[in-house]
DNA sequence: GACGTATTCAACCATTACGTTATCAACTCA
DNA sequence: TGAGTTGATAACGTAATGGTTGAATACGTC
């Protein structure tokens, strides 16, 4: 079965390798030899990843000579994003309850009974 | 090597069986059963799905008499949230061009040549 | 054309992921 | 105690992942 998009986008962030690529094209574009620098494999290895986040649409790829710069491409990031919205409301309304409770404290009614 | 915290979180969440999970304990708390009656797959591989959100943090586990609880977790989900954040301007940005765009045809200016 | 640089591709290997079935363990209740 | 229900574990097959090395391709330059 074609796996869908989301799963496709949170697989290929589901390695630091990719990630730190990502972040590192979040500065500018460059191309592989550039990238592939930072880490201890080879430069093979890094095209592969590049294909694992091209094939995401996570990054879009330019021709240059004999190079071929990366450029970040957010849209899937957004989709991650919007799929979150969610579940926000699960951290944020613990945060609230926290601010209810830190409130209360310094209103000294530590037990929170208003309410 | 022991993979980092956001990479266990991200392949938890790459798999559309567990997002499943995850969006039917938005819900409220349900059993395993409960939790695998949607799919077309055993018992035993929706409770590996458990295990893997379980050692991701995304859910936690009571007991009750032969039951299991599940409960949504949503801590590993504001670490998504927050390594997101960096990226937001991108598509923000984007968003922002477009409706310069817009507001620009709007004033009959469509080449954007002003600015 | 030959050379150097950048990048990809092919073949291979080890490990992990995801499903299966069969078995085991814990608990409830008649 | 014994049966039924819920859930986890073990052993297994298969496919995907992430790395390697070595050869191939594409381009610019001497």
């Amino acid at each position: 079965m074609t796996p869908d998009r989301l799963s496709v986008t949170l697989s290929a962030l589901a390695d630091p390798t990719r990630r730190g690529i990502l972040a590192r094209l979040a500065t500018g574009e460059a191309n592989v030899k550039e990238l592939a620098e930072p880490y201890d494999m080879s430069l093979a290895a890094v095209s592969k990843h590049l294909k694992v986040l091209e094939q995401a649409g996570l990054i879009s790829r330019g021709k240059d000579a004999q190079f071929r710069p990366c450029k970040l491409e957010a849209g899937p990031l957004r989709d991650v994003d919007g799929w979150l919205e969610s579940y926000r409301r699960f951290w944020e309304e613990s945060l609230d309850q926290l601010e209810v409770y830190l409130a209360e404290l310094q209103k000294g009614d530590p037990d929170g009974s208003r309410n």
